[in-house]
DNA sequence: TACCCTGTAGAAAGCGCTTTCTATGCACTG
DNA sequence: CAGTGCATAGAAAGCGCTTTCTACAGGGTA
């Protein structure tokens, strides 16, 4: 039925082994040879047979990429990046195998630890060559020793292990690189921003309380209250969601509570934006009656109007990179600490007198 | 190195065949063996070898699912409702595999035929159990006839074959089901909404041209204006890219050209922010100075300000009955045209007196 | 001329599973 | 008590590749 590779080396008339080093290229084959064979797979259109080549050779082209969310372009941004370097589409459909021909595959966990574990399972099950981890983990003794667990076997059966916009695991020498974003810091110049404007009473909304991005960026801007000696009023902060509606209920619900805020910060884009239709709704000039600052720099908050000040996270570049240790790049136990940069546009200025 | 099957076999004391029963469930096995058998599973930690026993038996639990933008969420909601069907947590630790058990990955074409001919050559690679093509298709004959034996091919190995969101494959009698939105009706709806609304110039902001998407949403903006006997100005419609900033390019330039417009349709939600964004921006008020309308009915729809009048495409329904589709529901053959409803919000309204 | 090295190709042994075919025990039936 | 059938488990033959080991030319070198 399906073309085999004994087909092939019977229409070149060589052995299978011969035909198998002309494919992967590992093996000096004449020239002549290697033209014949390479004729009979483009006669007979032979697709190797992936399990059966992954069995033989103990490895895989499978590389998996893990995130939370794929509706969320936070994600979709370093997926795609990570993606794009890992399979290169000019090699193919060459017959030759390169190492540019992987199959980069996105997991969506959709926040579940559940989710998380079962797709570590299945890729250990097929063996991948990789697994990218996107963002923040969460935070619960049992679940991280489960994952820790999990990783480290996926690790010692050949797997590279790569995180992405993910806090570095304690100890854990199995995983290859670490690529961590300086959340606290972001956060810390962001909120230092809005105090140097003269922002005293600012709102905070935060994303799930079990995350460890939530955490680190909470932190960096209660850092930077205290570093200013202003008031840290817990009545301020609100957890939700990473999303806009959940961003916009707690906006009404600060306004409400608060009405002399004058800046609310949210814990990324998306939330921020719900923030900004929050105070729209209420007739609140953005940024004269009040400032709003995001996360992560989305393409959508430049789009915004006024144009959103947030935190830059180079995403595509992180996503590329992990992209690129996951392919094998770097030494083994790389750690880096993504910088996040403060980006200032006009959704946040001077509070305003009196 | 690794636990084989073989391992948990003497461990348990039993032949590799009873162990691999009772891990398939296929084959009776005695209480009292199948018992024993799962504790040498769990006291050893087994993970199946995916390859091996995919090889073995001709088949294997990868589900492939191409996208055009991953960070776009028309795609990820449909992507991740798929996913969510064709993989149930629940069962992942179990030892026992299931049906729910499928490795369910996503792969992101970026709109390039390459890749996209790419990701298909790689499935076949694997002997994926089944691929869903979403989104628009690509309207060059050459490219869809490599495509289409691409699938032809993958389909005679076994994979199963799912159009969600796509035309119909003419007499491709190998594609399993087509789920088929109806875009053509859809953008009729719209556009006769805002007919029946006083407008008569209205400007449109289309898609790629190339994708069949655009041209069928088009085509239901022009039917309408027709059946209207309301002008076809061709000057109105511009094209560009599914994106936010596209759409307020767009809108820059047609509303520079044509003062007099009282609406503009876009062919997705992203477009029309991006339109709202312009049109504030010129100090024009929706919907009293400028109608604007979407089609998709994205989340971000109903978080505008004010909520978009839009065509409500149900994109989670329809990549979970993908799923369910991929993963062997329904006859073969299944043609089904999913039905576009207009949703009227406040981004609409009467074209203003004079 | 004898020898060895290098370049190239084939033979064959698995990789870790699944599955057919076969064997065994045991409970019935007549 | 022999005969039949069912329930259960093992033996073994692959699935389609990769790769080590082996073989054989032909061309130097001594």
């Amino acid at each position: 039925m399906t073309v085999t590779l004994a087909d092939v080396a019977a229409h070149a008339r060589v052995s299978p082994a011969t035909v198998s080093r002309v494919l992967n290229g590992n093996y000096p084959v004449a020239a002549a040879t290697r033209e014949r064979v390479l004729r009979a797979v483009s006669e007979l259109d032979y697709v190797v047979n992936g399990p059966a080549s992954a069995l033989a050779a103990a490895t895989s082209d499978l590389v998996g990429i893990l995130v939370n969310d794929i509706a969320d372009p936070f994600f979709g941004i370093m997926a795609g990046a990570a993606q794009a370097h890992l399979n290169t589409p000019s090699d193919a459909s060459a017959p030759i195998r390169t190492n540019a021909e992987r199959l980069a595959v996105v997991c969506n966990t959709g926040g579940s630890p559940a989710r998380e574990l079962t797709y570590l399972t299945l890729l250990q099950r097929q063996r991948a060559a990789a697994v990218i981890l996107t963002g923040g983990a969460i935070e619960d003794a049992e679940h991280s020793a489960a994952v820790a667990a999990k990783l480290a076997r996926l690790a010692e059966a050949g797997t590279r292990i790569v995180l992405c916009g993910r806090p570095a695991l304690g100890g854990a020498e199995f995983v290859h690189a670490t690529l961590s974003f300086d959340n606290r810091a972001g956060a810390r110049r962001l909120t230092g921003h809005l105090l140097s404007l003269g922002h005293r009473r600012i709102g905070y909304v935060a994303g799930p309380a079990e995350r460890t991005t939530t955490r680190h960026r909470l932190e960096g801007h209660r850092e930077a209250l205290a570093a200013a000696g202003a008031a840290d009023d817990p009545a301020l902060v609100l957890h939700g969601s990473y999303d806009r509606a959940s961003g916009r209920a707690a906006a009404a619900r600060l306004l409400s509570a608060a009405p002399d805020l004058t800046a609310i910060v949210a814990a990324n884009d998306t939330i921020a934006l719900g923030v900004c239709a929050e105070a729209r709704e209420r007739g609140l000039r953005i940024p004269e009656d009040l400032s709003v600052a995001g996360f992560d720099d989305l393409p959508s908050a430049t789009d915004a109007v006024p144009a959103l000040t947030t935190v830059r996270l180079p995403l595509y570049e992180a996503g590329a990179r992990a992209g690129a240790l996951a392919a094998g790049a770097g030494a083994a136990g790389h750690v880096e600490v993504v910088p996040a940069e403060l980006v200032v546009r006009g959704s946040t200025g001077v509070v305003r007198a009196g």
